[in-house]
Parts: structure tokens; sequence; C-alpha cells
DNA sequence: CACATGACGACCC
DNA sequence: AGGGTCGCCATGT
């Protein structure tokens, strides 16, 4: 493992760390925030290695709102259960009122 | 060392 | 408007 490593991936974990309890985010906005709007598909594999780091990924979903990645937790629904557990309301696989729990990056700015 | 895959999204036809 | 393809960068085989 070298942490010399610089680059998307580190800022993804420090991005998806300032999301705030009870909200979530997509891989493309916080991909945009990063300069890189193409590159969410990093943001995504960045979750990978979020594993042993203080990256609430289950707060990070796709554009739609769908809990794409919650095949990647442990459990199934482990990922739902969080998200609920804070107040988001998830309704097959997919966050209800998306656009209201949505936290944009830009809006911390 | 080179090729294939991956938690998505935008662009092109 | 709908479907298909490319891009992005790092990791794994």
């Amino acid at each position: 493992m070298k942490p010399e490593t610089l680059s998307f991936f580190d800022r993804v974990y420090e991005v998806a760390k300032l999301i705030p309890y009870g909200r979530v985010t997509s891989y493309g906005a916080i991909a945009k925030y990063l300069g890189a709007a193409r590159s969410a598909r990093m943001v995504g594999y960045a979750m990978n290695g979020s594993s042993g780091k203080d990256v609430p990924a289950h707060r990070v979903v796709n554009r739609k709102g769908l809990l794409t990645g919650k095949h990647h937790f442990d459990g199934t629904n482990l990922m739902q259960q969080l998200l609920e557990s804070e107040g988001v309301e998830v309704v097959d696989n997919q966050i209800k009122n998306f656009k209201q729990v949505f936290w944009d990056p830009s809006e911390t700015l």
C-alpha cells in the first residue's frame, strides 16, 4: 500500500467524509466537485478502498438515488438499514425523496 | 508487462 | 426521445 497514491481517490474520501448525517450524495456529484464530472466511476471505485476508513459509503448512491453499491456491503440490505437508521427513506433499493436528502458538495461552499 | 474489469455519468447517434 | 458507446483512473489477474 503506497500512501503516495495521491489522486481523485483520496479526494473522494475527504468529500465523502463531509457528507452530513441524514443526507446522501451521488458519485457524479463528488466527481464533478473534484473537477472530473466524467470520473463518476472512479468515485464508486474509490469506495471500494473506503473499507477501514471513515468514509460513509452507504451515504453515497448513484445519480438516481439507487443503492447500486449495496451489493458491496457485508449484508444484502445493510446499506439500506444504515440509511433508514439516519432517517432516509429507502424503497426498493431506491432513496425516497432523494431530491430532499441529496447533499451537494458545492452546497458546502 | 498488457489486458480486462469496475459502487457512474455524459455525450453521441 | 431512446438506446448505445465512450471516458475516467486505479486495481486485479
